[in-house]
DNA sequence: TGACATATGGACCGAACAGTCTTATACTGT
DNA sequence: ACAGTATAAGACTGTTCGGTCCATATGTCA
């Protein structure tokens, strides 16, 4: 029943993430998912906008999915938790082709500047990211320094990955962006009460 | 002679960054400028690419005269300089419209992502900005403990500052922004040999 | 078999847009 | 006054694109 449809959604990412939604024309998106002729497309999807609605569902669910579960689990330290993730989206990105890995990217930056309702789904996700970072810090507290606002800390966090993932695409360079991830861990661990070891964990 | 392409580029500039590159077409440059006429404008300018890259340029330059310039102030302690630096970028673009203020912004990130050119030009700002920031790194040394990177931080900085921008667009929330300067002088302040008070500047 | 919904295919339309062409106007120096 | 050139104006073209329309299959339930 909806075969068809998700069809159509994957192929229609992978060409927007390429080429943003702008510069993605419908025909492109048909020629991409296999099927042939305007109509069929527009009896799946009422238009364009529908379609970069759904596109952006993808992605923020499937990278809501692989990242944003591993925020959860239990048997980690909280903080190395949130080293891990930050790992995570950095190096999910340092491919040239941002594949269809993060959930932000030029896409979401583009498509949140066209359209008002493109532009609150983006910001749930962030709300989404930021939330489930934060309650990590607040899980985290007690190895927290009492200055540590949590919510503000979490909001730096995505910030900052946001920042890196625009930069890297920017430059090309993978390096970048794990220096860049290098100095965010060490900011979140700037803020752990001295106590432990506070191992530095290498990227690669 | 070239107060009219001036005029054209400054009109383009406001435009673009209100709709963006693509989604402004040379008739509505034509008609915020002033003038009439398609020749009018080719006579001026070779191509809507070329507008681009003047557009961009301007963003560049006056972007540098603004904010970087201070960067260099020999008056003030160096972390200071760069304190006020954050502070700076952080709350030009504050109210709604980024007016003309920031050189990034959506309208960088989508002419990066669409001509080499353009993201060649993009890249070259970011590391204007990344030298500039390193070089007042290197000069606040002394003053920081061994293990600051100060080419790796001064990236840090420039993404973390393009990631505020970002998400404080998509949230249409300044105080957002300014919770992730503060955390981002604090990064920055954490290198600091304890030494001093390490005064803490509040935004407004 | 016939009626009817669900899928599939593609021709076509109107709008928008980058860029060209042709013409007209102002200002120079001679 | 006249040639030459920078400036100005806008009609026009070729193309691309989102979206509509209509025609055809392919079931599926009677």
């Amino acid at each position: 029943m909806k075969d068809r449809r998700t069809q159509i959604v994957e192929a229609a990412t992978a060409v927007m993430v390429r080429q943003g939604f702008g510069d993605t024309s419908i025909d492109e998106v048909i020629r991409e998912s296999g099927l042939c002729g305007k109509g069929h497309f527009y009896h799946y999807f009422k238009s364009k906008e529908e379609l970069g609605y759904a596109v952006l569902k993808l992605q923020f669910e499937s990278f809501a999915e692989r990242g944003l579960t591993a925020l959860r689990e239990p048997s980690i330290e909280p903080i190395e938790r949130l080293t891990r993730f930050i790992d995570a989206v950095i190096s999910s990105q340092s491919p040239e082709g941002c594949t269809s890995g993060t959930p932000c990217g030029a896409l979401a930056t583009e498509m949140a500047s066209q359209h008002e309702g493109f532009r609150q789904l983006v910001d749930a996700l962030f709300q989404r990211w930021a939330d489930q970072i934060e309650a990590v810090l607040w899980e985290a507290r007690p190895r927290l320094s009492d200055d540590a606002d949590t919510a503000r800390l979490a909001r730096f966090v995505v910030a900052t990955l946001e920042g890196a993932w625009f930069m890297s695409r920017v430059k090309g360079d993978a390096a970048n962006a794990a220096g860049i991830a290098t100095e965010l861990k060490r900011s979140v661990r700037s803020y752990a009460r001295e106590r432990e070891p506070a191992v530095e964990g290498t990227t690669q």
